[in-house]
RNA sequence: GGACGCAUAGCUCAGUUGGUUAGAGCACUACGUUGACAUCGUAGGGGUCACUGGUUCGAGUCCAGUUGUGUCCA
């Protein structure tokens, strides 16, 4: 596949990118996984979304996550596979087929159950091929050809194995409980199915009077029509105001029923009146006390939610029609007391949205505390699953602990059909509580089964309920990989790796995992369970359905790319499970921070296309690695830079730091590569440049552009896949997909160099700041002196030289050691008689002690590489014969009386001029050293040494107009009337300006500047006189305030210096 | 009522085992269209780190409490 040419854009276009790179990953089967292929595996299935219409942003965020995790470990070697697949969802979806049933002004019985389920399979077919379809938009690298499906062939059968083994081994039971029941899909739902809100209601209290007539006994309840299934009183066994009525009975209101008063510990004597009603069918405490006291339990709600025949002349009222009714007869009849308004929490169906009630009926359960302690055990014993952020163990541990037995039947259509068949000629030909059945895998077996327990003339009825879909989600890790059979893929690929999901789901699904995982396979069903956070609205609050406060991904992925969205979401997180906010305005459809992704997605399109133009269509493999005989300083510097980020993304992705790996790749490429490096060699590429350093600008371009597409692969896989294809001129049988993730070379990395970069790079931010401050136009090219004490750092600003004249439009660059205060001001006074001379008399100052030690700074900074032996050789050669004419024909002409020191000062003139002229000629970088050495001799033999400059002038090389050595500073503020300055670290940064200078402006910056220096002396001052911080804190951190100080006072020095001579 | 988070620049958030003068992106101001990029560049302004107390030579960071806010559980 050819890449388009990105030299024709300027901006990046996602749109058609996205679909190829999709195509074509697809199309080669790059993320099919092989598990006869060696490596580590490394696998995660896909929490199902469910097929109740569409993908939202969370699925977005979760997906994006996953996606950088699977490409990254593809990358870095491991045998990986994501599994992709979406669940059934059988109360989502029944509830949405019921609504539409609704809208027809029908109902599920109306059309019949094949008709249900036929409807059910459409349904799942066009909802599930929009997810899957925005699966494929968002690029995921997931092996299409495992796609599951809940209810799929393969894992029904899963399902009806591990219903009949539970069921077989005890663990499953069918009994008459207290569920939840949910009026509007009328079925049961589980404890996690039921929401718990904060309602405004309120405590009826009622009076029951004592049969025996000696006085009434009051209770409260905040749902008045369930007395009409009272069975009982209770009060406290220890309550004194109730000990003489126990035992006793109280004729209900309404019906009359006598009903008897108990004593039992459940019910609190402070609370109320101390007096219980007791409702065992239509209340879970109330169901267990009833237990305990033999109580009758009474029905009065039919599966609608309305009354039934229990309920005497409310039979037929819906529950909330009844409350009302029933509260006006007791009133009537006088054994209301009072009303008070009451806060209390209200159960609401999840999925019907209405109040579900208490409701004795039977079920199919799991019994939930041997799978729960095994699965205890292996976070207890075996510290299995490791929960990243660590913090939810706790979190799943109690959910664990405080477990209850599980109903997992669902009187429903959509869905596992619960595999259990009644013997119906047993009772009648109808399924009742006391039907017996048989458990089968399948109608064949349970025929048999049956007839082996019944007799040949049984009649079979299968129970009509489906189970709990997280019945079925709870098998997915290892149903998709084949389970029950041992294939190739689970024994390959099981355990997972790593499950990825919200914390909203850790009771839901991952205990549901962990628990039937560890009793089927006998392991946990993953090593790591990764706990992402969620994706909060603009406002920050959680997006739901109910508030309407989504996003839908594929609008912004239209408008930004799917990219730009994907680094969005995964840049956003920190550290791990903490909520993410989406940035987003509703009446646009735009948000800030995708917009800053988009950017980011241009920047490197706009870079690499930069790079791509500058290699002379050579690909990075071509070019070759850096060479590093000839690296230069900025070279190695990135090079350093790069390796570092490598290391630190790898370091981040290994601990799930998605987010942190994320932002150091963004501030890694747009801050060190585009900002800094790229600007830094631009020259070198020049068609005029130095061969070598060119070539060596475009290995290094090279090779840090290709590496940083690999590591930003896993985060923005289709730019990346693009603009790799172009880099490397790779056809169809490769991809960047499947390219080796970089990985860090410590030799490369040079903190050092890296520290002494920043020196660099502070004095061109210190020049441009002081051009910004003198208002000299960005294209003007001025002079500028950096004086420092420290050789050291003067050894480092020469060496980068060049890279202050680029970046700062520095036409004339003097680095330069200082004079002492009383010297300069003694210069100044003599500035003026000295003027003629200077005039008339070209300086050069002395060159910093010792050549040898410069040479070796020249030898670390790497630029020995440009000496040309031959060159220097001949140049010196000529120094020397020209040295030699000169001096004999000064002691030629010594003799004659009066003209010698006419003469000497011609000749040191023409010397001069005549240097200048030749050093002029050969100039570029090869030509540094030879200058300096030029430059040297000719002081150390012909020319006078002015005693009070004793400074160095390293003129500029390249781009210099002039090389006329320059007078030391005090001179130069003379000779150029003003200057403006600034520091960085102990660097004072001098720009000589000719016209009229904002005195009072320079004098504020400076100020300011000054009197944030000095706080910074105080603060470290103080602490550096406290004895007790130099006994007790560590010995680098005294080091290290008192080197701070030491800087710190430097800079004073020379602001209030400057300040001084304003 | 219990548990777990969060509170740092106008906004969204970083800030490693306590150690220089607390950072980034967006927004804002000024200048700039120099042949990669205006979806851009350069520079700048902007913070009493929610509050109170404690530990420490030293606290945005650790401890306790208070306030505000969010989520889950009951």
């Amino acid at each position: 596949m050819t890449a388009s040419i990105p030299t024709l854009a300027s901006q990046y276009e996602p749109f058609a990118t996205e679909a190829k790179w999709q195509k074509f990953w697809e199309a080669h089967q790059v993320f099919k996984a092989d598990p006869n292929h060696g490596g580590e595996p490394f696998c995660i299935v896909i929490p199902p979304p469910n097929v109740t219409g569409s993908l939202h942003m969370g699925h977005a965020f979760e997906h994006s996550l996953i996606d950088a995790l699977v490409r990254y470990h593809r990358m870095a070697g491991f045998n990986t596979l994501w599994l992709p697949g979406t669940d059934h969802a059988s109360i989502a979806v029944s509830t949405i087929l019921d609504r539409e049933l609704q809208a027809q002004k029908k109902n599920r019985a109306d059309v019949g159950r094949d008709a249900y389920l036929e409807r059910a399979w459409q349904w799942k077919e066009e909802s599930g091929g929009t997810i899957v379809g925005q699966l494929r938009r968002l690029g995921l690298s997931v092996d299409w050809t495992r796609e599951r499906f809940t209810m799929d062939e393969g894992l029904s059968a899963a399902v009806l194995e591990a219903f009949k083994r539970l069921y077989e081994e005890g663990l499953i039971y069918r009994g008459k409980y207290m569920v939840n029941w949910c009026p509007a899909s009328q079925s049961a739902v589980s404890d996690l199915e039921v929401e718990n809100k904060e309602a405004d209601g309120n405590l009826w209290h009622f009076r029951y009077p004592l049969v025996d007539g000696s006085g009434f006994v009051e209770v409260a309840t905040t749902r008045p029509e369930t007395m009409l299934g009272d069975t009982a009183v209770a009060v406290n066994p220890n309550d004194e105001r109730y000990k003489p009525m126990v035992g006793k009975m109280v004729r209900l209101p309404i019906l009359n029923r006598e009903i008897p008063i108990i004593a039992d510990d459940y019910v609190d004597a402070e609370f109320g009146t101390g007096c219980v009603k007791i409702t065992p069918a239509h209340d879970p405490n109330d169901f267990e006390m009833g237990k305990r006291h033999n109580l009758p339990m009474i029905n009065i709600l039919n599966k609608d939610g309305t009354l039934n025949e229990n309920a005497g002349e409310f039979q037929g009222q819906d529950r909330f029609v009844a409350r009302k009714n029933v509260v006006q007869r007791l009133e009537a009849d006088g054994f209301l007391v009072k009303i008070e308004p009451y806060k209390h929490t209200v159960p609401y169906s999840d999925r019907g949205k209405v109040a579900v009630e208490p409701l004795l009926s039977t079920q199919w359960f799991v019994k939930i505390r041997p799978l729960a302690d095994k699965t205890l055990d292996f976070l207890d014993n075996h510290g299995e699953p490791n929960f990243v952020p660590e913090r939810w163990t706790k979190v799943y541990r109690d959910w664990l602990v405080n477990l209850r037995d599980w109903c997992i039947s669902r009187q429903l259509w959509w869905g596992h059909r619960i595999p259990a068949w009644y013997v119906v000629n047993q009772t009648g030909g109808s399924i009742t509580d006391e039907t017996p059945f048989v458990v089968a895998a399948n109608e064949a077996e349970a025929w048999e089964k049956a007839k082996a327990q019944f007799g040949d003339e049984v009649q079979l009825e299968q129970d009509p309920d489906v189970l709990d879909t997280w019945f079925s989600s709870g098998l997915w890790p290892f149903s998709t990989l084949g389970w029950p059979d041992q294939t190739t893929d689970l024994q390959r690929y099981y355990p997972n790796s790593v499950l990825v999901t919200g914390f909203d789901i850790i009771f839901f699904w991952v205990a549901r995992m962990t628990m039937l995982g560890s009793h089927f396979t006998g392991q946990i069903p993953f090593k790591t369970v990764y706990i992402h956070g969620l994706v909060l609205d603009e406002n920050g609050k959680k997006m739901s359905k109910s508030a309407n406060n989504g996003i839908d991904p594929l609008i912004l992925i239209d408008k930004y790319g799917t990219d730009a969205v994907r680094y969005t979401l995964v840049r956003e997180v920190v550290g791990a499970g903490q909520d993410i906010r989406l940035e987003y305005n509703r009446k646009t459809d735009e948000s800030a921070s995708v917009e800053a992704s988009r950017n980011f997605t241009n920047k490197l399109w706009n870079a690499s296309r930069f790079v791509m133009m500058n290699l002379n269509g050579q690909t990075p493999a071509q070019l070759g690695q850096p060479d590093s005989n000839h690296l230069e300083l900025s070279d190695r510097w990135i090079l350093s830079r790069y390796h570092r980020v490598v290391q630190q993304t790898c370091k981040e992705l290994d601990n799930y730091g998605l987010g942190e790996a994320a932002k150091g790749l963004y501030e890694f490429f747009w801050g060190d590569f585009c900002d800094w490096y790229i600007e830094l060699v631009k020259s070198r590429l020049q068609t005029e440049a130095e061969p070598t350093s060119k070539r060596v600008a475009q290995q290094t371009l090279a090779y840090v552009l290709e590496g940083t597409l690999r590591l930003l692969h896993p985060f923005m896989p289709h730019i990346t896949e693009e603009v790799w294809h172009t880099l490397t001129q790779t056809g169809e049988d490769q991809c960047l997909a499947l390219q080796s993730y970089p990985k860090f070379n410590q030799s490369q990395i040079d903190p050092d160099l890296e520290q002494q970069f920043e020196l660099l790079m502070g004095a061109i931010r210190t020049i441009r700041n002081l051009r910004a401050e003198a208002d000299i136009k960005p294209g003007v090219k001025i002079k500028t002196i950096l004086e420092t004490e420290d050789e050291r750092e003067r050894q480092i600003l020469t060496a980068g030289q060049t890279y202050i004249q680029d970046l700062a439009k520095v036409e004339q660059l003097t680095i330069a050691e200082p004079v002492a205060a009383s010297e300069a001001e003694a210069a100044a006074e003599t500035a003026a008689e000295t003027a003629a001379q200077q005039a008339t008399q070209p300086e050069v100052q002395k060159l910093p002690s010792g050549q040898s030690n410069f040479s070796r700074a020249l030898a670390k900074w790497g630029l020995e590489s440009y000496r040309k032996p031959a060159v220097t050789l001949l140049f010196v050669l000529l120094l020397v014969i020209l040295s030699r004419i000169l001096l004999a024909i000064i002691g030629a002409i010594d003799s004659l009386p009066l003209i010698a020191p006419l003469l000497k000062l011609i000749g040191a003139g023409y010397t001069a001029w005549f240097l200048f002229r030749f050093l002029r000629q050969p100039e570029s970088r090869s030509g540094f050293t030879e200058r300096l050495d030029a430059i040297r001799q000719r002081a150390d033999r012909n020319l006078t040494v002015p005693p009070t400059s004793p400074a160095v002038t390293t003129t500029a090389s390249v781009a210099a107009t002039t090389v006329t050595p320059k007078p030391a500073t005090p001179d130069l503020a003379q000779s150029h009337g003003q200057l403006y300055a600034g520091v960085i670290g102990t660097v004072q940064v001098l720009i000589p300006l000719a016209g009229v200078v904002d005195i009072e402006g320079l004098r504020a910056r400076l100020q300011k500047e000054l009197t944030k220096v000095q706080a910074e002396i105080d603060s470290l001052s103080q602490r550096l006189s406290n004895p007790s911080f130099i006994d007790k804190a560590r010995a680098d951190v005294v080091q290290n305030a008192r080197t701070a100080l030491a800087e710190a006072e430097k800079q004073a020095e020379i602001l209030t210096d400057r300040l001084q001579r304003l």
